[in-house]
DNA sequence: ATTTTTAATGAACAGTTGTTCAATAAAAAT
DNA sequence: ATTTTTATTGAACAACTGTTCATTAAAAAT
């Protein structure tokens, strides 16, 4: 019932070989043939397993949202006050980030599909469904959760873009602070 | 110092061919051979204007987003209520995106590379940034314009992005209500 | 109207892509 | 240990890519 050794010794090869390349050279000028003969790998059996190079980093990235997960799960002693709850949880994003800055240097890439892009919407939205349960406005009746949770999810990542753009150099300290500046300033969008 | 006939020629050419093309078949699929073929052009003449077919679309993206902003420039009566002046500039966003459905739909999908998406950020950034000087929290010192910029920013995106998931269902009013309650919301973010 | 400048063409090249198929080799099942 | 199953290989194919270069044709400048 487990999987033939050889598939897994197959996309072994092909995996390191791409983050062998991706040392020397972006991921979009990578292609199939080179990653092949560096894997020792003959290019017709590379399409029994992936369909293009992006398949082989899908692979990797998908390990990593898996780490954040975990390391997003870990509990935390929770307040009563949302915005430190909010706090807690941004600080585990900015870290994981942090963490694989490498890779996503290569997601933010302009060059790249947007399909890195959405995996790491759809993961960051799912966190903050579930932190959704436990906030005060969820009362209310005339509001649609699919356009809270895009809005607030995508406004995160419109964080870790600008931290991208300024070449990860803030720290994620100062990071959180602006973060928290800018929700009390949101505060008062209603009044001014 | 005009422009040599031939060029526009050439080039109005492949502009023609592309949007013929892209009604049967998507973006990522057109190869520059075929583009040439239906448009008469020699494969190597392409290479004189554009990189690659993504070049070709990105010509109209910038028409496309000329006329953004000159409808986003359009004057409106200002009333002193912030959220209120967001509203109408908000309208407008969405009223273009509708306008041009059909481009950014190609513009959203998750094969398509990022290029085009910041393109579309940098824009609403640039509009946001101008709003600014009239926002009412223009005094906080300790906090960095470029991160609540683009925290903003994306955040509309994200509005976007959900509304293109649902297929562009939700009609324009309906979706002006669900920001103002989203806003409205954020505002008992920090109570919570 | 003629000359000059510049764009478009066609042909050719090595390299990549995606696919197929018979032959081989390696793992799994017995 | 032998058989069965399945993955890998190598070769071949047509089509696409990106580039070069001499030739042709069309604009622009005079």
């Amino acid at each position: 019932m487990k999987k033939d050794l050889r598939i897994i010794k197959t996309q072994e090869s092909l995996r390191h070989a791409l983050l062998t390349l991706l040392k020397s050279k972006p991921l979009e000028t990578i292609t199939i043939a080179e990653l092949c003969r560096l894997a020792n790998i003959n290019r017709g059996t590379f399409y029994l397993h992936y369909r293009d190079v992006h398949g082989v980093f899908k692979h990797y990235l998908e390990v990593i949202i898996e780490d954040f997960r975990q390391s997003y799960e870990e509990p935390y002693y929770k307040t009563n006050f949302h915005i430190q709850n909010i706090k807690a949880d941004m600080v585990k994003i900015f870290h994981h980030v942090k963490k694989y800055q490498d890779f996503y240097q290569i997601i933010f890439d302009e060059r790249i599909p947007m399909t890195y892009y959405y995996l790491l919407f759809d993961t960051i939205r799912s966190f903050m469904k579930e932190n959704l349960d436990d906030s005060p406005w969820m009362g209310e009746p005339n509001i649609k959760l699919e356009y809270l949770l895009s809005y607030q999810t995508n406004a995160i990542l419109g964080i870790l873009m600008e931290w991208h753009r300024q070449e990860y150099k803030t720290s994620i300290q100062e990071l959180n602070q602006q973060l928290i500046a800018i929700l009390s300033i949101n505060n008062l969008f209603t009044r001014g």
